[in-house]
RNA sequence: GCUGAUGUAGCUCAGUCGGUAGAGCGUAUCCUUGGUAAGGAUAAGGUCACCAGUUCAAUUCUGGUCAUCAGCUCCA
């Protein structure tokens, strides 16, 4: 007999070699429908695996993630085995297949180039192994038939990834009927259990993600428990595009992006505002946070750039230009600049740490399939800063740069994962600099309790970084916020500072930014409030609509009054009717609807409609003026 | 940059098995003066992304270029 501890700390004795399928069946019917997975002491396991004496168990489903991701897992091989059935005749190489989040994926090589219409006939096939339910069976085999056995199937992928496990470890197979692969698994029982499925799209992928290796062709698919699921997951998507911040940047007419500059973003009227907008509000936070701004030139001699590092490690992605026969480049980081300000008088440690913000437009030229939206540009507004202190300074400071993001982040309730990030290939320096600078920046996180991941190799080139990702509307995350601590480049640039003792010393530097970039700020927020910005950053604020033009006057006056005070007002005088005005000024998102008439006019009031809101209600302009600037001052959500 | 797809009016899209194109919305004008999400009529708008080639004839076929979209790689 075997001794089982269940989630509620209950025992159970079970037969020894009996499964964990038979050990839920006696636990609960309607619980072993359900069942995806096991988690045996903490590690996700096949329902058909012999039970373990002493071992904690909890049983998987659809509303664990774990339990997700093993229905979908087996849903990759499902698609797998249907490409086999398909196309195996075509020389078909599969490569790997795992779970994702919301979905799974399959990477595959073969001659044939797959389209949209060949995904609706996997799906059929699918569907096929899908009706036959066939069991999925776990087998353990040495190393030396596994290869064989992949070798004689022409599976080479497979056999690479064989070759590449360590001497010692367990290679399994998961067989499904005449299918099989290459597997550490868990799985589902059988195939039956993947009802409710859709491959999404089908795009190019580099074998082991490296740019140097094959293209291969990746199928995308999502799987649910239930048919119902799967629906309303697509529909969701389709409502977040209506979010994507490249179609509410045209309709609200914030941006625009043309052929004549690919990647250089064109602002426009309503689009400066909320620029302008998030401008100023980043001023007077900077400068409660103690910082002081400069501006420094877009383009500076080559001489700067080689001395900074960029000519070496950074030329890829940069501009380059020629002034009387000397070669110049266009500035892809505001460091340099920084840097040459800080040089150009000597500093004393009552100085430091010295914060100096700068709002610089950085030119990167990206490869042009990473373009998007505004979330990846080539040139953008970098709310930068470079903070120059003592090396006893660097916690404290950094403790504070994060409690300044953590402001910012709030003020448009976006929500952040941190992600640490350390020394990459391409980089500068001794490896003891970067092991300091990694342990700073990793202390100051833990002290301040701030939650992070581990992202190795993709720190800068001349330092380690703390970077701050926010999603956009269908999930995928954005870099946006920086906190790099660097302790190069004051070094090649012979930074220093006068201290107590009257000697020079060198000072520790901070590259940061907020926003990240201006432009892919704007775009998480468009997404962020779907269109509907604060009052604040309204592009237009209040709308005035008169019900006829009779009323044309009185609408101009208020006009007056609020544009007097400073609000963003228009008036919508076009021969419409009241109810097509309300409603354009509802889809255009905007805050304010004041409605205006013959009992308005009468007694000096405006009729306000919030946006969103169906009620109305009669104020004088007076009352509504402080209304308004009340919301403008909270910086309210709209 | 790579793999695949796409590019027709300001927007969303239809269409032409090769004979130079349509709709809805938007815009303009006129009628209507209407109280909280679309009143009616008329009109204007397109070298069918760009450049070559094939052809009597190309928006349609072929090749190239550019841009966009999805993903990979890369990044704020």
């Amino acid at each position: 007999m075997a001794e089982i501890i269940l989630k509620d700390g209950s025992q159970r004795q079970v037969a020894d070699g009996s499964t964990y399928l038979d050990l839920v069946k006696s636990l609960s019917n309607s619980l072993a429908k359900k069942v995806l997975a096991a988690k045996v002491d903490g590690v996700t396991t096949d329902m058909m695996a012999a039970v373990k004496d002493g071992a904690k168990v909890d049983f998987l489903t659809f509303e664990d993630a774990d339990g997700r991701w093993a229905l979908r897992h087996t849903a990759s091989h499902v698609l797998a085995q249907a490409i086999k059935h398909l196309y195996g005749d075509q020389g078909v190489q599969l490569a790997i297949g795992p779970a994702i989040e919301n979905g799974f994926y399959y990477d595959i090589d073969m001659e044939k180039r797959l389209t949209d219409a060949d995904l609706r006939d996997i799906e059929k096939e699918m569907e096929k192994i899908v009706k036959q339910n066939i069991p999925l069976v776990r087998k353990e085999v040495s190393r030396d038939e596994a290869i064989k056995m992949f070798e004689e199937k022409g599976e080479g992928y497979k056999v690479q990834l064989i070759k590449d496990l360590p001497e010692d470890a367990t290679i399994s197979l998961y067989e499904q009927g005449d299918f099989v692969d290459l597997c550490a698994g868990p799985h589902v029982l059988s195939t039956g259990k993947v009802k409710a499925f859709k491959l999404q799209s089908v795009a190019g992928a580099y074998w082991r993600g490296n740019s140097d290796n094959a293209m291969l062709q990746r199928i995308y698919g999502t799987a649910f428990e239930k048919k119902e699921d799967l629906a309303e997951y697509l529909h969701m998507l389709e409502e977040a595009a209506k979010r994507d911040h490249r179609r509410l940047g045209r309709e609200l007419d914030l941006f625009s992006l043309q052929d004549e500059g690919p990647g250089f973003p064109f602002f426009h009227p309503n689009g400066m505002v909320i620029r302008n907008e998030l401008i100023n509000y980043w001023r007077q936070v900077h400068r409660r946070f103690g910082y002081q701004e400069i501006k420094t030139p877009m383009i500076m001699n080559r001489r700067l750039w080689e001395q900074s590092g960029h000519w070496d490690h950074y030329k890829e992605n940069m501009y380059f230009t020629v002034i009387d026969n000397e070669d110049y480049a266009i500035k892809p980081m505001n460091c340099p600049g920084g840097i040459l300000v800080y040089k150009s008088q000597p500093h004393s440690y009552r100085e430091l740490p010295l914060r100096l913000g700068e709002l610089g437009l950085v030119h990167r030229h990206e490869l042009s399939g990473a373009l998007h939206g505004l979330f990846r540009v080539r040139n953008f507004t970098q709310d930068d800063a470079h903070i120059f202190m003592t090396p006893e300074q660097i916690e404290k400071e950094i403790q504070k740069t994060i409690d300044l993001f953590d402001e910012v982040y709030s003020t448009f309730g976006l929500t952040y994962t941190a992600e640490l990030s350390t020394r990459p290939e391409d980089s500068m320096g001794s490896d003891e600099i970067w092991e300091m600078a990694t342990d700073a920046l990793r202390r100051a996180m833990e002290n301040r309790g701030l939650k992070f991941i581990i992202n190795e190799g993709d720190g800068a080139f001349y330092g380690p970084k703390i970077d701050f990702h926010i999603r956009d509307s269908i999930g995928r995350t954005w870099q946006c916020g920086t906190i790099q601590l660097d302790m190069l480049m004051p070094e090649k640039f012979d930074l220093t500072y006068v201290g107590e003792d009257g000697q020079k010393h060198r000072p520790v530097m901070i590259h940061r930014v907020v926003y990240g970039s201006i432009e892919r700020f704007i775009g998480i927020l468009i997404e962020n409030y779907a269109g509907a910005f604060p009052v604040w950053m309204a592009p237009v604020q209040a709308k005035i609509l008169p019900i006829t033009d009779k009323f044309l006057d009185y609408a101009y006056e208020i006009r007056e009054k609020l544009f007097a005070e400073g609000i963003r007002v228009e008036v919508d005088a076009r021969n419409e009717k009241i109810g097509y005005k309300i409603r354009e000024a509802q889809v255009k998102k905007v805050p304010y609807s004041l409605v205006v008439g013959q009992q308005e006019a009468e007694s000096g009031t405006v009729n306000v409609r919030r946006y969103g809101h169906m009620d109305s209600a009669s104020v004088s302009v007076d009352e509504f003026l402080a209304q308004i600037k009340e919301a403008i001052a909270k910086k309210e959500q709209n």
